[in-house]
DNA sequence: TGGTATTAGTTTCATTTGAAACCAATCGGC
DNA sequence: GCCGATTGGTTTCAAATGAAACTAATACCA
C-alpha cells in the first residue's frame, strides 16, 4: 500500500486564498456596491481614476492588474453612464486619456468611504499586532507567488 | 475643499486577496493541472473524493464551498471521463454516492503531489515563523469575513 | 522615405458562470 | 396513509470572461 500524501483542501493555501477572496469580494459587492450598479472592474477603474488622472486604458491595466478586454468594457460602461470621459492624447492618437467626470467624482466620493468602511470592519476583528503582521505577510506572499510564477517551466 | 478619503487600491485588503488568489490559482493551474485537463472545480472534487468517499453532491458542495451547479457540472465531466462513479443511495434515491474510480484514484495520486509541491514552493519563500503566523491569520481573517458577512444589512 | 513590426484599444466568439426554473423523491403534519 | 413543503440534483438562460482576430496609429530601420 503506497504512502499516499493527503491533501486537506481546507488547509491548502491556494484554496484558502480563493475562499477568502470570494467571500470578501462578494460581501463587499453585495452590501455596498450593489446600489451603485458598478461592476467590480468598473469600481476598480473608478478607484484608480480617482487617484491618478488622466490615465490611458493600458495604464489602468497595469495599475489594476486586469485584462485589457476587461478594462475596455469597464470603461465603455462608465462612459455610457457619463462617469468617465475620454480625451485623445495629442501626441499619440492611439492613446486615450481617461478621467472622472463630475458625476464620476461624486460616485467615487460616495463609494470609497463604503469600501474603506467594509475594510475597517474586517480589520477591526484583528488586533493591531495581527493587522500589522497580516499586512507584511500579504506582501511577502504576493512576492513569493510572483517569484514562483516567474520561474521557468519545470 | 472636502477632505477626501484616499483609497489606494494596492493596499486595499479585498483587492490584495483577489490578486493573490488569482495569481496562485492561475499559476498552479497553468503549470501543473493543464496537462491533466482538470478544471479547478473538477480538481477540487477529486481532492475531496480522494479523502472522503463516498460523498453526495451536496456533501461536496459543503466541503468545497462551491455552488451546486458548479459541482453538478464538475461531477458530470468527471463521470464522462470515468474518473468518478456514481451509485444511488438505497435509503434515499435522490442522493448520489460518488467515489473515485481506479483511474480517478490514479489521477488523484498523480495530481496531489504536484499541488502540494507548488504549495511547498510558495511557502519555502517564507520563514517558519512567517508560515506559522500566516496560517493563523488566514483562519482569523476568514472568521472575520464570515462574521461581517453574517451581520444584518446596514 | 517606405515598408514591416509594435502598440493601443475594440470586437468576435467560444467557454464559464450562477440565478432561477425545473423534476424527482422524501419528509412532516394532519 | 395523503398532500403540501422541502431537499437533491440537473437544465436553461442570460451575463461575464478571456483568447484570438482585428483596426488604427506609431516606431523602427534599411
Amino acid at each position: 500500500m503506497p504512502d499516499r500524501p493527503a491533501l486537506r483542501l481546507e488547509h491548502f493555501l491556494p484554496y484558502r486564498l480563493s475562499i477568502l477572496s470570494q467571500t470578501t469580494s462578494a460581501d463587499l459587492h453585495r452590501r455596498y456596491f450593489g446600489p451603485s450598479h458598478l461592476t467590480v472592474p468598473q469600481w476598480r477603474v473608478v478607484a484608480v481614476l480617482g487617484r491618478f488622472a488622466p490615465l490611458s486604458a493600458s495604464d489602468i491595466c497595469q495599475r489594476t492588474v486586469m485584462d485589457k478586454v476587461t478594462v475596455s468594457r469597464a470603461v465603455a460602461g462608465l462612459r455610457r453612464r457619463r462617469l468617465v470621459e475620454q480625451a485623445t492624447d495629442g501626441t499619440d492618437r492611439r492613446r486615450s486619456l481617461l478621467r472622472l467626470t463630475q458625476a464620476g467624482r461624486a460616485m467615487h466620493d460616495l463609494v470609497v468611504p463604503l469600501a474603506l468602511g467594509y475594510e475597517a470592519e474586517l480589520l477591526a476583528q484583528l488586533s493591531p499586532a495581527e493587522r500589522k503582521a497580516l499586512d507584511g505577510l500579504l506582501d511577502r506572499l504576493l512576492e513569493a507567488a510572483r517569484t514562483v510564477a516567474a520561474r521557468p517551466e519545470p
